[in-house]
DNA sequence: GCAAGGTC
């Protein structure tokens, strides 16, 4: 009889392997750790389980550049991975007596390197097997162990190639930099990596786009009929006398034409963890990272199944009816589970994509909720039996008015709603249909030729950078939220809206500047196809390491030289950066308080420290520069389709200078119409808001929350104000 | 302390 050791990747699957290969598998603990034991014919199993990766790459000897690596048990290195330990002795213990060790862990390249490490570390690669499986049903797990493969040595060394060059760049290259900016005179956390370069250069290009964007004016042409609005079909005209030879070629009375479509809207696809991560940022503005642990609470109380996922699929072994019929006991979803039910609807739409564990489903099982894991919680059963129910069906309404000139509007009329009020977070909307029939002839009754302003590309939102990086096959789905949440941390972006800092600028910059290939998305690419090469066993590990050896010894050496003029600049980028946050008080940093639903600009310090600044009330705001003429921060401030940037000083010289000047053009433009249209009564100019008291020299003190005694007066807060004279651009 | 990749 033999004992063979099968190595699971994490805790969940250990448990289905035993389920899969035994009725009665024994539990067993190893400290806190559990492990399953059973005979299986003329054998003794015994499953244990990883949990990730066991091991890390670890500095071996001080050498610059730091090439002197070796692998060492995570836990022994990094503090938060204490809980690693008892897992990786339960695993050296166990091996110890068995005839076979079997890696079952993910058939991918870190998987096979997660078992390889643990195998070679703690055992005897001699002894190793591999088992290949897709899916964690029973019969594909029960084929797999019967059918076990050779240790997959070549994958595993891809895996160890992809590390190593990670590490190579990132460590080498992030200590370039802190090396620079710390001899220009300051100490601060830098990084770059192969992920994150690339992301930073998406930003930043983006970055550009939008502070380099000048506005155009365009003009639209509306015709009004029956008080409904169409729009010329050229839409947008770049003059306004093209709008308005336009509206004189078109005839007061016009026909009208009606083309219908009916459409089929299908049920979306079951989650897969970035879709999630995108839909509970679009719906409740929870960051990936947010997601990503809300999610992870979840599936540890088993409320979902395992969230990491890229599949779209579930597979009908879940045995979704009885999944669908315990949701149904949970009063807030009852009704449409069990018209899911009586409809005997039990087949879900599903999407494209694969992975070894299915599409993120509920369980059925739940407890008490936190409310936000509630929210995330809702979403995903919404999803998921919106998968089962019917599609919907909407009516697509164009309306043509031909009058000479063409104008259109449109319509939406839902005809059935289908999975809709499954998940409503999607649904299309239904638009007033106008009263028009087919060839009716109707008259125009208005025009308008309305000037608007063309405006900037959005920044990227977090979900929106996410999707982009996973397009571009850059980083992985586990990985990505937490590389954006790094370039957070190191102050390179900031805002929901993604905006990069100057810091992040130059960091960019530096990097495109002396080591390009850092921040390009082919780096990875390369990378890629490296690993496919040791996969197939026709380049060895070493040489893909020795290239990227090379690589780094040519951009190090140039980056030295340069080390003084890198850092200086670095540190002015800093220094600017970190304005927005010093306060004038010298002692204390500027940031952002909230204090009962409204948001100005304090210090730490606040409420010893007095020095406020209001801010706008409602747009969006980044910091900008500091003001050459009062050395108060200035932002960006962006409503609709303006942008200003403006002095966040009531009483900033230029600023006043500025309003002076303009409400002195604004009377000279106004006595100019008075006396060309005598008799006439001219407009008045538009008044502009008187300057305001001095905030910064009397500011308004707010009392903190804390403050233990009531006070009869309101706390006063500084009032939001707009831009009174702004840098238009 | 720096990366990216697994996982609780």
């Amino acid at each position: 009889m033999g004992i063979n050791l099968i190595i699971a990747e994490k805790p969940s699957v250990a448990q289905k392997l035993a389920y899969a290969l035994s009725r009665l598998p024994q539990r067993r603990m190893y400290r806190r750790v559990s492990y399953y034991e059973f005979t299986r014919g003329a054998d003794k199993i015994i499953i244990a389980s990883a949990v990730g990766h066991l091991f890390t790459l670890k500095q071996k000897s001080q050498s610059t550049p730091a090439f002197d690596i070796e692998w060492a048990p995570t836990h022994s290195v990094d503090k938060a991975a204490w809980y690693q330990r008892d897992y990786l002795n339960a695993i050296a213990d166990l091996a110890k007596n068995a005839d076979t060790v079997i890696n079952a862990t993910d058939y991918d390249i870190e998987g096979s390197l997660i078992g390889y490490n643990i195998i070679r570390f703690v055992s005897d690669l001699s002894k190793a097997k591999r088992m290949r499986f897709s899916t964690l049903t029973a019969p594909e797990l029960e084929s797999a162990y019967e059918n076990l493969e050779p240790l997959d040595t070549n994958n595993a060394l891809a895996g160890e190639a992809r590390h190593m060059v990670d590490w190579f760049y990132g460590i080498n290259l992030s200590r370039a930099v802190m090396n620079a900016i710390r001899k220009a005179g300051r100490y601060k956390t830098l990084s770059i990596g192969r992920v994150q370069g690339p992301m930073l250069r998406f930003l930043s290009l983006r970055e550009k786009e939008v502070k380099e964007f000048k506005p155009t004016q365009y003009w639209e042409l509306l015709a009004y009929s029956k008080g409904h609005k169409f729009i010329h079909e050229k839409e947008r005209f770049k003059a306004q006398e093209e709008a308005e030879e336009a509206k004189r070629k078109t005839s007061s009375e016009g026909t009208i034409h009606i083309d219908s479509k009916t459409k089929t809207l299908y049920p979306l696809p079951p989650f897969d963890f970035t879709t999630l991560q995108a839909e509970a940022y679009r719906l409740f503005g929870f960051i990936p990272v947010k997601t990503q642990q809300l999610a992870q609470t979840l599936y540890e109380n088993a409320y979902i199944s395992y969230p990491r996922t890229s599949s779209q699929k579930l597979p009908h072994q879940l045995n979704l009816p009885s999944i669908i019929r315990k949701i149904a006991t949970i009063d807030r979803f009852s009704s449409l589970a069990n018209q899911l039910i009586n409809g005997n609807r039990f087949r879900p739409r599903e999407g494209q994509k694969e992975d070894v564990h299915p599409a993120i489903f509920p369980t059925g099982n739940l407890g008490k909720l936190e409310p936000d894991v509630q929210k995330l919680y809702d979403l995903i059963v919404h999803r998921f039996l919106g998968c089962f129910a019917e599609s919907a069906e909407v009516e697509d309404r164009k309306i043509i008015l031909s009058a000479g000139e063409k104008y259109k509007a449109s319509a939406i009329h839902i005809l059935k709603s289908g999975w809709f009020q499954f998940y409503p977070y999607a649904a299309a909307k239904e638009t007033a249909i106008p009263p028009f029939s087919n060839d009716e002839k109707v008259a125009i009754e208005k025009f308008e030729v309305t000037s608007k302003m063309t405006s900037p590309p959005n920044r990227f939102s977090p979900a929106s950078i996410l999707q982009l990086m996973e397009k571009e096959n850059i980083g992985t789905k586990t990985t990505r939220a937490i590389v954006l949440d790094t370039l957070y941390k190191r102050g390179y972006v900031s805002g929901r809206q993604l905006t990069v800092t100057p810091l992040g600028m130059a960091v960019y910059e530096t990097f495109q500047q002396y080591s390009p290939k850092i921040v390009d998305p082919s780096l990875t690419k390369q990378l890629e196809d490296e690993m496919e090469m040791v996969q197939n066993g026709k380049m060895s590990k070493q040489k893909v390491i020795g290239n990227a050896k090379v690589m780094l010894e040519g951009i190090l050496s140039d980056f030295a030289k340069n080390e003084q003029q890198i850092g200086s600049n670095l540190l002015n980028k800093l220094e600017e950066s970190e304005r927005f946050a010093s306060c004038k008080c010298g002692k204390g940093f500027q940031k952002i308080i909230e204090y009962q639903g409204r948001k100005f600009l304090g210090c730490t310090n606040y409420p010893t420290c007095k020095i406020t600044y209001s801010l706008p009330s409602s747009g969006l705001f980044s910091f900008a520069e500091l003001c050459s003429f009062c050395g108060s921060p200035k932002v960006w401030f962006i409503k609709g389709k303006s942008r200003y940037k403006y002095c966040l000083n009531r009483d900033c010289p230029e600023k006043l200078a500025k309003l002076a000047k303009k409400e002195e053009k604004e009377a000279e433009k106004a006595a100019k119409v008075r006396s060309a249209k005598a008799g006439k009564s001219p407009k008045p100019p538009k008044a502009e808001k008187p300057p305001k008291p001095p905030k910064e020299k009397k500011p308004k003190v707010a009392k903190p929350k804390s403050a233990k005694k009531p006070s009869s007066r309101k706390p006063r807060i500084p009032t939001a104000s707009e831009p009174a004279a702004a840098d238009a651009e």
